[in-house]
DNA sequence: GCAATTCAGACCAACTTAGTCTGCTTTGAA
DNA sequence: TTCAAAGCAGACTAAGTTGGTCTGAATTGC
């Protein structure tokens, strides 16, 4: 189990955009190059965040994209669910799937389970934001290079 | 992001199993029809089941299959990890992929989130044994039908 | 007006999932 | 000794998902 490369890709970005002073107009070509992504995918996953507005875009010459709040007011939970649909798919959930009968799941003894397990991955990316990463990144980048 | 099926329909067997007396033998056919599961996946699941050492099983007229151990013995860590590979796949971890060079992931900031996932998942499965769901799930059944 | 940029959406190959199917082997009991 | 009931092994497959590509717009600043 794990999450797709979009939010993969796409929080490789915004953290990328984190970095940069705030306002900092963003184009795909020169993430891109930074970071060795595949062009068209990344505009693909802009345009989810666009949607989710998260960043925002300006047309034309010089323009680009721009985080729409501070690094320090968008949590990694917002990133996820804007691009992979939920932090995690309780699947027997009645709710999020309408129409469909649960034969095994809704009642039985697993799904506390998930529930459990959708709880905590919410807690954890809630109270994680694209600055805490900023700002840990170096620290980090040591450690794991000492290791 | 969410566990295949197989994890799904291992836990529900495994389940049954536990809340049936110890040493229990079930055979796929009496579980099928109870679950109402298909006949030859939960054939392939029990083969996993049964090379992870999680079950053993007993060929011919009679047989089945039946835990290796006491409910109480058995995590959700170690059946997740049979049956999923993994309980979370932290992806970008060299040691994991050995040969692949990550260009993006290994150093960069967004990894200790998946660590720190894997982490967190790890710790709730392995604090859960097959014995804490069959405790709970009358009374966890009786809170689902209320709400 | 032109070059740089985003925007929209159709398309697709490869992979994964959730099974099915066929037939074999082992075993206990009649 | 036979036979039916079980597990065992593995090839196969349809449908869905992933991770993109490609074409061609529309918009904007210089």
């Amino acid at each position: 189990m794990r999450y797709t490369t979009k939010t993969e890709y796409g929080l490789v970005c915004l953290l990328y955009m984190a970095k940069k002073m705030p306002d900092y107009v963003v184009t795909i070509k020169e993430i891109v190059q930074t970071e060795n992504f595949s062009e068209s995918y990344i505009e693909k996953i802009f345009q989810t965040l666009r949607g989710a507005n998260i960043v925002t875009s300006h047309k034309g010459k010089n323009g680009g994209y721009a985080l729409t709040r501070q690094p320090s007011e968008i949590t990694l939970k917002v990133v996820i669910e804007a691009l992979e649909g939920h932090t995690f798919d309780v699947y027997c959930e009645p709710e999020t799937r309408e129409g469909i009968v649960c034969n095994h799941f809704c009642m039985c003894g697993v799904r506390p389970i998930w529930t459990r397990t959708k709880q905590m991955l919410d807690q954890l990316y809630d109270s994680i934001t694209l600055a805490t990463l900023a700002g840990s990144e170096s620290e980090v980048r040591q450690k794991v290079l000492v290791a």
